[in-house]
DNA sequence: TGACAGAAAGTGAGCGCTAACGCAACGCTC
DNA sequence: GAGCGTTGCGTTAGCGCTCACTTTCTGTCA
């Protein structure tokens, strides 16, 4: 919270004056032999080059930020990042970003407006080549603060509203819809939608929202929805079950936020000696790698983590280039395993 | 790879001059209305208040850390981030952090010695306040810039060896040793180690000697290796089962580098016919939420991931606000479920 | 031989901020 | 009312680098 005393480390580094003193040059011509090779003398380059190694120059990026006209910090704020899918995201995000010399600074939100609201303020004040950020619906004042700056900002993770910039995502009401037919394809006719839905977490409530809308089109009873503000884990998936099925016991299928949730459903499914899938179809939203492997296998959505990492860094790449915003959507795919029965012919 | 051109954006941001010369004072009187509001009349500063506001000033951290004697960046090297453990470490380390006003500066050297360097002077360029580092086994160039730089740098995830500076961790060596005694504990004979194992992962290594060590103690057959430099997913997993079990069908306990190979092993000793835990037991690493919950629920060493980026972040303050460097061993704990028989008396 | 490109290196200003210092205005004491 | 500390603000000097501009050097050709 405080501004707490940061006393910089021990001796001066070397700079790029010690450099250039050692060498017997001016120092813009070692800041060129390290920027535009090409226009120094390649005996000289030889001899900076020397120099540079004997006295272990490391650039001072702050002065050169400052001095420039480029930088080469790209903000990345995400929601969450334990045993996250955004973990996935970040870690493709950064290492496409670093081999264009671009440094990613990472913040973390946790689901709070208020939170993002000040990491993109800290971030601005790097004056990053470009932003990303997960989601599209954020606090007022940081879409503000993004607008302003005129900073290139690639939203991930989600293409349903008015991006700031690009967007790099998934329609996640179609997504919803797609679980709930999938569901009703199987023959289930009473669904719920179970899992941690956090105040930010607008992906969960469109997706949500989906599915009510193909359930409401069927004719079927209504959604029913158990949900927490809590993070979403296993134990959190036993607790909700057992609330839901004392409300609805007529439920036979549900739709899960996340797999980690899903994975407390299913046992607490067999706890209540409901078979799955005969009795009851479990559905859900991640697809880490150990979903295939519960038993029974968990059905879900495969978002392409990859891609939107992938995709994000070269609309970052494009902006920053210059070009035009973008609007991307990118693939995602239902995973059919042993917790829903076999679609119906 | 190259510096590409990155032009920042738009109009220019609103400096410290700028909002002076609105409020009618001078830049210094406003730069100690932000960072050291008690020398400024309460009036006076509420007009510079409101003159932020409006201007929408985001302080430029570029300039403020060239001109000023601290930093407020530290920076942080994990070999990977994807579905990885070290994501929880980060979360954590990054979110204490920030509550000091410390910037988290994020690379992946993805099992890389030579990318890890590269890291480390692309870090180190920010003048950070104080470097953290997944392991004690760097590339020796990397180690010797750390060290030169006198950037106070905390270790993590291992203790064993000699750390640069500080090291919070554990003793996998010692963790190693727990899994084949535990094994040996349950009855197991003929033991193995199956799993990912990076050139750059000495933790794995150490793992597999304390547990080869224990072994060989015991008067046992030798441990079986059976590794891949492949990323550790379930479906390597399966596969170097298939490889081991062909060259030695005697196995009955196998240790695995980490509870993602665990999955693919279980599953491939069901497909070879071999019952778990009664024919063959299986321990691993890592123990994210899934583990608990596979059948057979998978016993695994559960290391304190908050734990570890807690201390991390505590002894980052620490030695920044001048203490001495601290080396600090973090708990980890035996999970024992389904997937070894019960230990005999 | 002199003029003249073009390449190679130097000069000087300034990026936006912090920090040491300076100095007026005020209240307090004796 | 002279002396003195305090408060509250301005002045000045950089931090280490980049960039536009200028100067010097090198080689070519009329």
């Amino acid at each position: 919270m405080a501004n707490d005393s940061i006393p910089l480390s021990g001796r001066p580094a070397p700079t790029l004056a010690s450099v250039a003193q050692r060498v017997g040059v001016s120092v813009n011509t070692v800041s060129r032999a390290l920027r535009a090779p090409q226009t120094v003398r390649p005996e000289l380059k030889r001899r900076i080059d020397a120099a540079l190694e004997e006295l272990n120059y490391v650039p001072n990026r702050l002065a050169g930020g400052l001095a420039g006209t480029r930088s080469n910090v790209v903000g990345v704020v995400v929601t969450s990042l334990f045993y996250s899918e955004f973990a996935a995201v970040v870690d493709t995000l950064q290492t496409q970003l670093l081999q264009h010399d671009l440094q990613v600074m990472l913040g973390n939100s946790r689901y709070d407006l208020q939170e993002e609201q000040r990491l993109v303020r800290a971030l601005l004040s790097w004056r990053p080549a470009a932003m990303a950020i997960i989601g599209v619906d954020h606090h007022p004042g940081a879409t503000d603060l993004l607008r302003a700056s005129g900073v290139p900002t690639v939203e991930m993770w989600d293409i349903c509203g008015e991006p700031i910039d690009s967007a790099v995502g998934m329609d996640h009401e179609a997504i919803g819809r797609a679980q709930a037919e999938h569901l009703i394809a199987c023959g289930y006719r009473h669904l719920a939608f179970v899992g941690s839905v956090r105040a930010a977490d607008t992906r969960a409530r469109k997706r949500a929202g989906g599915a009510a809308a193909v359930i409401e089109a069927a004719g079927l009873s209504p959604l029913a929805v158990e949900t927490s503000p809590e993070g979403g884990n296993p134990s959190l998936g036993e607790r909700l079950l057992a609330a839901l099925l004392a409300e609805h016991p007529e439920i036979d299928g549900i739709i899960c936020n996340s797999d980690a949730v899903a994975y407390g459903v299913l046992r607490g499914l067999e706890a209540a000696g409901r078979r799955v899938p005969e009795d009851c179809g479990v559905i859900a939203f991640g697809d880490p790698e150990a979903s295939a492997y519960m038993r029974p296998a968990l059905t879900t959505v495969r978002p392409s983590r990859e891609t939107i990492g992938r995709v994000s860094a070269e609309t970052i790449l494009a902006r920053i280039a210059g070009e035009a915003p973008r609007r991307v959507s990118v693939d995602w795919s239902l995973q059919h395993r042993q917790s829903t029965r076999p679609a119906r012919a």
